[in-house]
DNA sequence: GCAAGGTC
């Protein structure tokens, strides 16, 4: 029997897919890597019976990256990653081993049907999937063994179409995927680089780890400022408006608005009132009477949703996702990522309704709907993705927390409008002439709420009813004066305008604009103020007028459009992958190189908000070199500044940096500094100097002296390393030797901190290790007051883990069972024991030599 | 350490 092996984009596919197919006679297995299925039937293809699994992989399979040494900041000038830099596919997620994973199912499989969605990134990902498993499939030379499903909906017909129509995968279209990651990954990485460490060099305060630059995230931050600028540049203007009172006997007045609205010139103001003065009475000139309504709304989908919670609910968009996402999985919404308003016709409206019908909140409303009759939804966009974002069924807030029903009650609220009628009310409006000027005045009354009843928020508020009268009836003025007003600057853009204006633009997808949204607030270009308004910073600021000033392209929101009217010439087969790849590669590398010659033009701007690095910070430990003070930048991200030198070093980040005993590193003479973490308290010494540039080759960059492998320094992992770590595999503990009394050590690699021999007086790594476990010694010296040790024994040297008078001062416990001690010889491990157990390290030579031969 | 695009 021949197998056929189909692969969907994402689990939940895989799983509706195979459902249809296989008329839910399917028995389904998780696959190796623990995330996928596998939904295996018996069915018919080509006319024979055949075997069909169905699986599916999780997004991109592969992701593009430069080779290893092109991501050395330090090595390779920027410049180089628009064409010398050679890139290369990596798994996106090693953990997940997917293309293991697809070549264990597709092995000797017969056929490959390709359920990827149907789009230019699903297009893509059918060839990463083809490239993973075509080598393991069997081999039919002579027949067509790759075949394309393409569906417009998850629905029974539309699947059952598309299953009996295969088709081809589009390769054009992958290609232009292609492109577009070589083109983002280029352009994104040669900008963020060069900026990032030209202006970190030059200024002490900008704040920020990072100064990226990205097509998506640019003109992001654009449309911030832009607001920014026009909010800093507004004048306000002076206008004014006549305001009228009128009324009749036994009434209240009524407040009037004048038809010309308002005018920019006082005198012409008071020309009005004079006119309208001349009359002491105002007749009516007509009343109409006009049956309007409020449309219910579109069927939802993603990026209306995160509009909503962000400025209904306050809720942004990275962290809607999240919710909307968790939602998603328990089965409470439908999938919560689509482009589409508009339900497929077979979409069970009822039956949602339904669903409804017992929920406190909107059960009336619900019944009221089953009962009468539900109204045919509105006409929206069928992107051909997924159903719009719809309840799946019944929730309380108890299940859900606090967020989670909002947004859920949100979204339930929403479908049942759809369903809903439109909202009616009636428009009164009376017209008045008042000399030689009009006036009006009008009110609304619901007629019915329709939708409203489940939006309230959105319902037509009540107002004081207007007086009934009829054309020719007369009111007497009560009121007539002009009033002085100014025009007001507008508000900081919030966060539901930037989503509309970004997806205007075609700037990120539904998926991406949380995430761009989300990084230009992360790298402090604006920050959240109330009511989800998005202010710039200084530095979102300057960034911003700087491209605008040397090259406006770089920030405008055309920027995306434009390259993507390129790659779209390689979907269509209209252009070669390779030339436009070229092309627009040609046009970014000359803007590049233009923008390297003019950032003195961005300094300028930089120099008016930031101070220069050489005034920032508080001296903290000298410099190896010059021995003079470096100075400690606090602002992010924090590193030392030696001025004398024109150096920075790197720092580890989210720590406190505190000078260390005016100890020095005896390889290159940099006093060393004690770097300390908030939560648990981990600390260890580093070296600035080693800490960028690790003396040994078989050291690693940004690592403190806990993991040097120097031979005989007092500080370093072979003085102080104890024993294998009890969580993680690579990891030593390492003694803490400033943290007595409460003495600790610390694993180098992981968070693992473990805490012993509390109120000892000193505690030592001596020379021997033990013979059991390959641990080294511990000596541990008690004060006579406080001594825990049996009979007058103030001092013991043991093993933490084996020696049985320790047992009790060593707060190992249930981790002790992970250690090899005890899970019997076999389970040893080889690799991070503490010193005595890495060979014999290398003899230290001569600095500078080690640094030649670990560069080479 | 970088982009943007999938998805978990």
């Amino acid at each position: 029997m021949r197998t056929i092996m189909m692969v969907a984009e994402k689990p939940s596919l895989a799983q509706s897919i195979s459902k249809i197919l296989s008329k839910g006679s399917c028995t389904s297995r998780k696959g190796l890597n623990g995330s996928c299925w596998v939904h295996e039937y018996n069915g018919v293809f080509h006319g024979q019976t055949a075997h069909y699994k169905m699986t599916s992989v999780c997004g991109h399979v592969m992701s593009l990256d430069f080779i290893g040494k092109y991501n050395n900041w330090d090595q390779v000038d920027p410049a180089e990653l628009f064409s010398k830099a050679p890139t290369e596919k990596k798994e996106v997620n090693p953990k997940l081993s997917m293309v293991k994973f697809l070549q264990v199912e597709a092995r000797g499989c017969d056929f490959l049907v390709l359920w990827l969605d149907c789009d230019k990134e699903g297009e893509n990902i059918c060839f990463e999937v083809i490239d993973a498993v075509q080598p393991v499939m069997k081999g039919g030379v002579r027949e067509k063994t790759i075949y394309r499903a393409r569906f417009s909906s998850i629905t029974e017909p539309d699947i059952w179409k598309a299953m009996n129509q295969l088709g081809e995968p589009n390769h054009n279209e992958s290609l232009s995927v292609d492109a577009r990651q070589e083109l983002d990954l280029r352009i994104g990485c040669a900008f963020t680089r060069f900026q990032t460490k030209y202006f970190q060099g030059k200024y002490g305060n900008l704040d920020s780890s990072l100064i990226s630059f990205g097509p998506c995230q640019t003109p992001t931050l654009g449309f911030c400022v832009e607001r920014h600028d026009k909010i800093q540049s507004f004048k306000p203007e002076n206008y004014w408006v006549i305001h009228v009172k009128v009324f009749r006997a036994k009434e209240n007045p009524l407040t009037l608005d004048w038809n010309r609205v308002k005018v920019f010139d006082k005198d012409v103001g008071q020309m009005f009132v004079n006119l309208t003065k001349t009359s002491k009475e105002a007749q009516v000139e007509s009343v109409t009477k006009k049956e309007k309504s409020k449309q219910r709304p579109q069927a939802l989908n993603t990026v209306e949703m995160l509009r909503v919670a962000s400025s209904a609910l306050g809720i942004g968009p990275q962290y809607t996702m999240q919710i909307a996402e968790r939602l998603y999985t328990q089965g409470f919404i439908s999938y919560p990522r689509t482009e589409t308003s508009h339900y497929p016709e077979s979409f069970d409206l009822k039956g949602t309704l339904k669903q409804q019908t017992n929920c406190p909140f909107w059960s009336e409303e619900v019944k009221t709907l089953l009962s009468n009759g539900i109204n045919h939804p509105r006409n929206g966009v069928d992107a051909g993705d997924h159903p719009p974002i719809t309840p799946t069924r019944a929730a309380s807030e108890e299940e859900l927390g606090s967020d989670g029903w909002r947004l859920y009650e949100y979204i339930t609220r929403h479908f049942i409008a759809t369903v809903s009628q439109d909202c009616k009310y009636l428009q009164t409006t009376i017209t008045f002439n008042i000399g030689t000027e009009t006036f009006t005045c009008s009110g609304k009354t619901p007629i019915s709420s329709g939708y409203t009843a489940v939006m309230p928020w959105q319902g037509i508020p009540l107002e004081e009813a207007l007086p009934v009268c009829q054309k020719g009836d007369m009111f007497t003025v009560d009121e007539i004066k002009l009033v002085e007003k100014q025009t007001i600057p507008p508000d900081f853009l919030t966060e539901a305008e930037l989503i509309t204006l970004m997806e205007k633009h075609g700037v990120g997808t539904d998926a991406s604009i949380p995430v761009h949204i989300n990084n230009i607030c992360q790298r402090n270009y604006v920050t959240v103020e109330n009511g989800r308004k998005l202010k710039p910073t200084n530095l979102g600021i300057v960034l911003v007028h700087g491209y605008y000033k040397i090259d406006a392209e770089l920030v405008l929101p055309t920027i995306r459009s434009a390259v993507e009217k390129q790659l779209n010439l390689i979907a269509l087969g209209k252009a070669n992958f390779q030339q436009v790849l070229q092309h627009t590669l040609d046009i970014f590398k000359r803007k590049f190189h233009f923008f390297v010659d003019c950032v003195s033009g961005m300094d300028q701007l930089m120099e008016v908000s930031f101070s220069p690095i050489a005034a920032a910070g508080k001296p903290l430990s000298r410099c190896g070199k010059c021995h003079r003070f470096m100075k400690l930048i606090q602002a992010k991200p924090s590193r030392l500044h030696c001025s004398h030198c024109d150096e920075t070093y790197s720092l580890p980040q989210n720590g406190a940096i505190k000078l260390y005993k005016e100890l020095r590193c005896p390889l290159d003479d940099f006093e060393l500094v004690l770097w300390t973490s908030g939560a648990r308290g981990k600390s260890y010494p580093l070296c600035p100097y080693c800490f960028s540039k690790p003396p040994f080759r078989d050291m690693k960059k940004n690592v403190g002296c806990n993991e040097c492998t120097h031979p005989s320094c007092q500080h370093s992992l072979n003085a102080l390393g104890i024993g294998q770590c009890v969580e993680c595999d690579s990891g030593v503990l390492v003694l803490d030797p400033t943290s007595g009394p409460k003495w600790k050590m610390s694993c180098n690699r992981c968070n693992v901190v473990v805490h012993f021999f509390e109120n000892a007086h000193r505690v030592q790594v001596a020379e021997d290790i033990c013979n059991a476990c390959d641990a080294s010694m511990v000596m541990v010296d008690f004060s006579k007051t406080c001594n825990p040790l049996p009979a007058d024994e103030t001092q013991h040297t043991g093993c933490i883990f084996c020696d049985p008078i320790f047992q009790d001062l060593v707060e190992i416990k249930h981790a002790t069972m992970r250690h090899p001690m005890h899970r019997g010889k076999g389970a040893r491990r080889g690799r991070g024991r503490g010193r005595g157990r890495r060979g014999p390290p290398r003899k230290p030579k001569d600095k500078m030599d080690e640094l030649a031969a670990y560069f080479v």
